[in-house]
DNA sequence: GAACCGATTAACT
DNA sequence: GTTAATCGGTTCG
């Protein structure tokens, strides 16, 4: 089983291939990116189309998925206002699983010191910020982990999800989490550490590279829906994490989490005075 | 090519 | 609170 095979004492650690993870998942995230939204074998069951005029009362109970129009926005907005929608990941298996968004971070673009595009750099990595509102953005982190972003309004500008509230699915998140985190000492992940934080997040969702540049607004295996409507959550502004604490833009209030949300990555307790 | 390093995580004290 | 793990992407010579 290469799953034990790579654990073998004193054996050169080897990551997953993705073949190997596809024997061991339902689903790696592979599938090529799609031509059209909804073709292919599971087209007849396809996600909910983006709202539009044509929208009958019948979708009015059901989930609206979000379309490119509500990805335009600056980033510091959308970073906001991903705050309490949910995120919809189907696997090849069909298995949807469910998250609300809890904390974000913005990243504003050429002029920004902590953004991938700091100084107008535009590299084959990077490429998906710059791309239309609603393109992911993935990118590899410390050689083993991923992060995802989604582009906003603004070039080179993105936001990145950095905690989720699962509501469905969790046990398959458990499952892809224990899989292919490292550490795999073999214990359960408690709710609370399935995606609370940017790598977790991508563990649990099943979310790699091959999800760069991906359009959110019509993609077949990931989407975003309208959260249900209910009391504002209270946002919290904070600095962002891992940008070291020097200089003028990692003093900028640019993470955004939802107040006493148990799901949240980091607290910050000043920021939560303010 | 080589050197450097990171929008992190998990295990440890 | 500290630190090892781990390697693709970027920069530099």
């Amino acid at each position: 089983f290469p799953l034990q095979l790579s654990r073998r004492v004193g054996q050169k650690k080897q990551r997953l291939s993705d073949a190997e993870t596809s024997q061991i998942l339902p689903d790696a995230a592979r599938m090529p990116y799609p031509k059209e939204p909804c073709s292919g074998p599971h087209a007849c069951l396809g996600p909910p189309t983006t709202t539009g005029p044509q929208r009958s009362i019948y979708f009015l109970n059901h989930p609206a998925r979000l379309g490119s129009e509500f990805f335009d926005q600056p980033g510091a907005h959308l970073a906001r206002a991903f705050l309490g929608q949910v995120l919809v990941r189907r696997l090849t298996d069909n298995t949807e699983l469910r998250s609300r968004i809890v904390e974000t971070e913005a990243y504003l673009g050429p002029e920004d010191d902590a953004a991938h595009s700091r100084g107008g750099r535009q590299t084959a990595r990077n490429r998906g910020m710059f791309m239309k509102p609603g393109t992911l953005y993935v990118y590899t982190i410390y050689g083993m982990y991923f992060c995802l972003n989604v582009s906003s309004r603004g070039d080179g500008a993105c936001v990145l999800l950095r905690a989720l509230e699962p509501l469905e699915g969790l046990e398959t998140m458990r499952r892809l989490r224990s899989t292919l985190s490292k550490g795999a000492s073999g214990r359960a992940f408690k709710d609370h550490e399935l995606c609370s934080g940017p790598s977790k997040l991508c563990q649990a969702l099943a979310i790699d590279k091959s999800f760069d540049q991906r359009d959110l607004a019509t993609d077949g295996a990931m989407w975003m829906e309208r959260g249900p409507p209910g009391p504002e959550p209270v946002v919290v502004a904070a600095t962002r994490v891992g940008i070291g604490c020097k200089g003028e833009w990692a003093q900028k209030l640019l993470r955004f989490y939802v107040l006493g949300n148990p799901f949240v990555s980091m607290v910050d307790r000043a920021a939560e005075q303010m």
